[in-house]
DNA sequence: CCACATAATTGGAACGTTCCAAATATGTCA
DNA sequence: TGACATATTTGGAACGTTCCAATTATGTGG
């Protein structure tokens, strides 16, 4: 019975028509007669046919395989859960598939799956690079006419596009309302050195610090591992520090989160006596108590920007790399005091 | 320059071979010789060859392509995130790679990236039901050879392995324990009743609730979305009933969660005025203030789990369909209220 | 130097699909 | 009816790989 898989041919035969016709139906062309088309696809489900997209791929040089590669670098986060699914959202709708990986933050892990990607011809791929990421590193998929779309890290001198969020200016958004809010020391906590988002998050940080007239001061950044642990970790060195801070802006919220909680274990009551802003807006911001204060850089969107991105490119065949940075907004919650009852009045 | 994509035989005309002998290259044979090897390397790398795994599946009918495919119900639930990174681990460890879908619950959806997967010749399959998802349609996968593991949703009467976590064990020790602790109104909160995860972890609700000779009170349990706003809506619904629940155990953390909020709200803390325990121990679990009390099932090793039989399967060539549930255990921390200084003494 | 084993290489013939040019059926008009 | 357009169908010939059987090179013992 269920001797070797059922080709067009066989369904051919059942039908009483040639390969090339069972073809054309698999294709939907309007050639074929309506009557004709039925018999066919009721042989079809009659035998349980398979497309074999291998063997179709194979004869269509441009191969587009309708699927399009998905790599991030962390999944636990649900930063990039949320992308993946902004991302979804978009490529679904216009008939594609997406395929998921994930490298945790490994480079080797990287080049597998993209490699395994590329073996299986994905139309176009989207990327979160791990931390080494090169340049280079995807060179060889753009010079064989496969999109590429970088998000959330940037890569420096690669020739790809890429939509990173408004890093810089976020920031510096927190530190002015901060500012505004009286507060003088402001930390910024957490996060990798040695990554071009802290740079950028840091610059504005910066920026805002000077825009405010605080100046800026080395022993008011503290880094971490971008993670709850890590902002415990940070807070607790901040808060050690001979002119104690009063308020941070934290690299993300998973550091923020954790700053909250190694401000409880020390009896300060975030939003009352230490104000927190995050980064990212992450799906437990709003309902988390206290309600985070954070910049917005709603990963859903910028999944759907980075997928619309992509399909135009492959839709144009060969596209321009273009550079997308998506502009963030602060939401102000209750993390940073500002939403007491009585706004405006300093803290602590 | 870059007409067309370069195949073996341009391989072959480079290192002045037969394709042959660079097809034995690529599969690591030891029938050929260094010097012929090392020069077949050479000249792939100097041609940015690209393996074609379509044309090789093609040939080799047993097409094992090296990928399995995960496909879960909703990527945005940190659970299934954490599921997929387990999976990975021992995945990537075996030299396969994983390609990772998410269906959002939506039964269509599931049915379409299933079919891609197929077409793309994945050498397994695990996956977390869509909702709707009927017992026949993973037929055709596994009358096809391909294994099929089922997880955290059973699917009875399907011929497919399957983890599931032991849900009613859970729920029962869950009960147990508040019951321990001198609670006598404990309410079931949130979940869909028309699940099969959702009748087992009220099944152990039930049976932890005649064990404790507290009997089973229709009006304590209170149905809702599972995520954490029904577990606010199901709160604000269980408090409202005539003799209030001082206790409650939930249908996952993100009930719980929701649940933690909906008494804030009302000016109850929970742990100190009424108790909470989760289902799943999910990361957040025990940063969360007050860190939850809960059920732990650990996603990553039930995914790890899934993965090894998933894989002794796929080496096996065919294996029979088996089914493990995984053991759970209850982790106290701070809202059920058992952490408090004075252990043991009735609450609220 | 022959016979023979062993090592290394090689030319087709598949695999399941799509494309092309060509063939056949069907309809229309003078 | 013949000539022609239009609708439908159809055999090959690819695509890039692996497998098989067969070939050639290399070594060994007598």
């Amino acid at each position: 019975m269920t001797k070797g898989r059922v080709t067009v041919i066989d369904i051919a035969k059942a039908a009483g028509v040639s390969k090339s016709t069972v073809s054309l139906v698999l294709q939907g062309s309007p050639l074929v007669n309506e009557g004709t088309r039925a018999k066919v696809n009721a042989a079809m489900r009659e035998l349980g046919y398979v497309y074999n997209r291998g063997a179709a791929n194979l004869r269509q040089t441009s191969a587009k395989s309708k699927i399009i590669g998905v790599v991030v670098n962390d999944l636990t986060n649900s930063f990039f859960a949320e992308l993946a699914v902004g991302v979804d959202m978009v490529v679904q709708s216009a008939g594609f598939v997406q395929f998921l990986s994930n490298t945790s933050e490994s480079i080797d892990r990287q080049r597998e799956v993209v490699a395994s990607m590329r073996e299986h011809g994905i139309s176009g791929l989207i990327v979160s690079p791990a931390r080494a990421t090169e340049a280079a590193d995807f060179k060889p998929l753009v010079a064989a006419g496969i999109p590429v779309v970088v998000v959330v890290r940037s890569l420096p001198g690669a020739k790809v596009s890429s939509i990173v969020s408004d890093n810089q200016g976020g920031t510096s958004a927190a530190v002015e309302h901060l500012a505004s809010l009286g507060h003088t020391r402001i930390a910024f906590l957490g996060g990798f050195p040695d990554t071009a988002v802290f740079e950028e998050r840091l610059a504005g940080y910066a920026d805002g610090m000077n825009a405010a007239g605080l100046g800026f001061h080395e022993e008011l950044v503290v880094s971490s591992a971008p993670s709850r642990a890590g902002g415990v970790d940070a807070i607790g060195r901040a808060i050690a520090i001979g002119d104690r801070p009063t308020a941070a802006v934290c690299f993300n919220d998973a550091v923020a989160f954790g700053v909250c909680d190694g401000l409880r274990a020390r009896r300060l009551e975030p939003g009352r006596d230490f104000a927190v802003v995050g980064f990212d807006d992450v799906i437990e911001a709003q309902t988390a108590v206290p309600a985070l204060t954070t910049i917005s850089v709603d990963p859903q969107s910028m999944g759907r920007r980075a997928a619309q991105l992509l399909l135009k490119q492959i839709n144009a065949g060969k596209a321009e790399p273009e550079s997308v940075t998506t502009a963030v907004r602060l939401v102000v919650r209750e993390s940073c005091g500002a939403a007491q009852k009585n706004a405006g009045r300093k803290m602590a």
